[in-house]
RNA sequence: GCGCCCUUAGCUCAGUUGGAUAGAGCAACGGUUUUCUAAACCGUGGGUCGGAGGUUCGAAUCCUUCAGGGCGCGCCA
């Protein structure tokens, strides 16, 4: 129940019987109308822009439109008082019935309120996290596997189907580099052969020996003598191994994907040949040399012929190749490959989650899914800007090379995973984010996570007082209640709650939830204190009652929180 | 050099897809606990929304331009 919407339409109803009667004129496009909440100070509920909108048109001043607008909006049955105000605005004070009903409504959806049931159902895949196998996950694919997480989360709850999946880069020279480690570690553990730990294409972190290890263990029957000769079956090992990892990492996280894409597999399969040919057929392949980039040493920069995209036909500064002087694929002819064989598979709409790094990424990657499907927003990407993390006050770097780095199990060990989902989530993905470990885990004030949960853990006290269950659905006789200033403050408040979810879907920015939940509890911990001063404005009375108002009131706030907490994927303690 | 992202209070950030006198938290100062959880609340001070132009009834939001910070720029993925 989304009453910005419901007043839009009732709205543009009376426009058109406006316009029908010659009164005004109206606009071809009505996008710029809009219903919104006013600022506190006005004690309206709703109000709406269209006199001002109309104004131009018209050749009438802002106030003069409104008034004609207001004679029929008075005659809707929900509106108490109308008033206009300076430039223009329209601004609704809506009749405690509305509001009774309006609570009667969300008691009875639980915690389906907030679905857009108007929105048009539609089937996407969500391709995010993808790091490569060849290690455990760290602190920087955290952020954006927990956006991908929510996003999904959400979309769901608005209930459409979404597949979330991994694509596995277990093809090029870093599964090379990283099968030559486990090697030389397994070459340690057996033949005491010590690591060649300075050699820089190797990776130096021990989790390498914990694969090496449970290799050795799993395979019994193999000899590991040459590299040349196991290298192909060490590979796979390897890459089962370390993705095992993986997924523990995500899980732990709360993560599961639906689907591990490889893509060795698609290579194998002849999809890139496949794919290229579907794209020459097109004329967006051609045979050419590209400039070299301009802080390239020159003496490093060897030109030459190569097979290139035309990805510059769809904006993009260059085109990008497909293929290596070895005649193998570059990782972008796989990946066109992929998104082909997404295309194949009927996604309404695909989203493609990716790091800062790989920003300048996104150009050729949707040039190509354009190329090869002629829809200009059928993949949409989204970057998740970097992460830095604070240890202390100070800033903490990791090192790649001295294989340092914090990874997902480090930070879950320390913070928890309903901190670092809440905390990563809670600011918007294109800005960097500060994750300050000591303040996260001081469990302080600071840390918006407790105060959300503290407000759900205080309404549950409240009902465990009358010996209930916070999750015990309630039964009111009558909805029939007069609010208070703050009560309407509450109500106003989680009349935005389906807008907040729209505004998640439509701009891919979920961190809106978190935010939106921390006001949310804002406003209702100031409507608990109340009682401090107040003595009848606590919930429970002195002989242990309860009012139905209040008991509404908490229900629809407990609600909400528990609605969005599961969207961002943390818990609800019932008591802190 | 080029592309993308960012710049809002001392610090960290929101800002309802262009609206009304720009909002929170932290930090600072002052107050609230015989009372449903003080992990909370109330109050005070703090702003040229990086600068300059433009678009219009109206700009933190859109466009142009400049400055500063971040990320990236063939055979890494």
């Amino acid at each position: 129940m989304n009453i910005f919407e419901i007043y839009l339409k009732k709205i543009n109803i009376i426009l058109i019987d406006l316009n029908k009667k010659g009164l005004i004129e109206l606009p071809k496009n009505k996008n710029s109308f809009n219903v919104e909440i006013p600022p506190v100070k006005f004690d309206s509920d709703i109000s709406t822009n269209v006199a001002m909108v109309l104004s131009k048109i018209n050749q009438k001043s802002p106030i003069e439109i409104a008034e004609i607008i207001e004679t029929k909006i008075k005659d809707d049955s929900s509106v108490e008082r109308i008033e206009i105000v300076k430039p223009g605005f329209i601004n609704i004070k809506l009749k405690s019935s509305f509001w009774n009903e309006f609570l009667k409504n969300i008691i009875s959806n639980k915690e389906k309120f907030g679905v857009n049931e108007n929105e048009v159902k539609k089937k996407y895949l969500l391709e995010f996290v993808s790091a490569n196998p060849t290690g455990p996950l760290h602190v920087g694919h955290c952020r954006g596997a927990i956006l991908g997480d929510v996003i999904s989360n959400i979309l769901k709850f608005n209930k459409h189907t979404v597949t979330k999946e991994y694509y596995v880069n277990d093809y090029g020279n870093q599964i090379i580099s990283f099968t030559k480690s486990v090697y030389f570690r397994i070459r340690e553990i057996l033949n005491n052969e010590k690591f060649p730990i300075n050699k820089p294409d190797l990776y130096p972190g021990d989790y390498i020996i914990e694969i090496a290890k449970n290799i050795i263990n799993e395979n019994k029957n193999i000899e590991f003598k040459n590299f040349d000769e196991v290298s192909s079956k060490l590979s796979s090992l390897a890459i089962k191994q370390s993705l095992l990892l993986i997924k523990s990492n995500l899980k732990n996280l709360g993560i599961v994907h639906d689907n591990f894409q490889s893509e060795t597999d698609l290579v194998n399969n002849n999809e890139v040949e496949k794919v290229i040919e579907k794209l020459k057929k097109k004329n967006f392949i051609y045979s050419g040399k590209i400039k070299a980039p301009m802080d390239e040493e020159k003496g490093n920069w060897v030109e030459r012929e190569q097979l290139l995209f035309k990805s510059t036909e769809f904006g993009d500064d260059k085109d990008r190749p497909l293929q290596k002087s070895d005649k193998s694929w570059t990782y972008f002819a796989s990946d066109v490959a992929y998104h082909n064989n997404k295309l194949s598979r009927n996604f309404d709409t695909m989203i493609n989650i990716l790091g800062a790094d790989h920003a300048g990424y996104i150009k050729r990657i949707t040039s190509s899914v354009e190329a090869l499907s002629g829809e200009k927003n059928k993949l949409i990407c989204k970057v998740s800007q970097l992460v830095k993390l604070i240890k202390d006050g100070k800033p903490f770097k990791m090192s790649k090379r001295k294989g340092d780095y914090i990874t997902i199990e480090d930070l879950l060990k320390e913070v928890g995973k309903d901190a670092t989902r809440f905390i990563m989530l809670n600011r918007s993905s294109d800005v960097e984010l500060d994750f300050d470990f000591t303040k996260i885990k001081e469990k302080s004030k600071d840390n918006p996570l407790y105060y959300v949960q503290y407000c759900y853990a205080r309404i549950s006290s409240v009902f465990n007082h009358i010996g209930k269950k916070i999750n015990d659905d309630i039964n009111i006789k009558s909805y029939n209640f007069n609010f208070s200033a703050e009560e309407t403050k509450i109500l106003q408040k989680i009349s935005q709650w389906p807008k907040c979810i729209e505004l998640s879907i439509n701009k891919l920015e979920p961190h809106r939830v978190p935010t939106y939940l921390y006001e949310l509890s804002s406003i209702f911990h100031s409507y608990w204190n109340m009682g401090k001063d107040d003595e009848t404005k606590r919930f429970i009375s002195k002989d242990k009652n309860i009012s139905d108002e209040k008991l509404v009131f908490l229900k629809a706030i407990s609600n909400v929180i528990k609605t969005g907490m599961n969207l961002v994927g943390v818990n609800t303690p019932e008591k802190m």
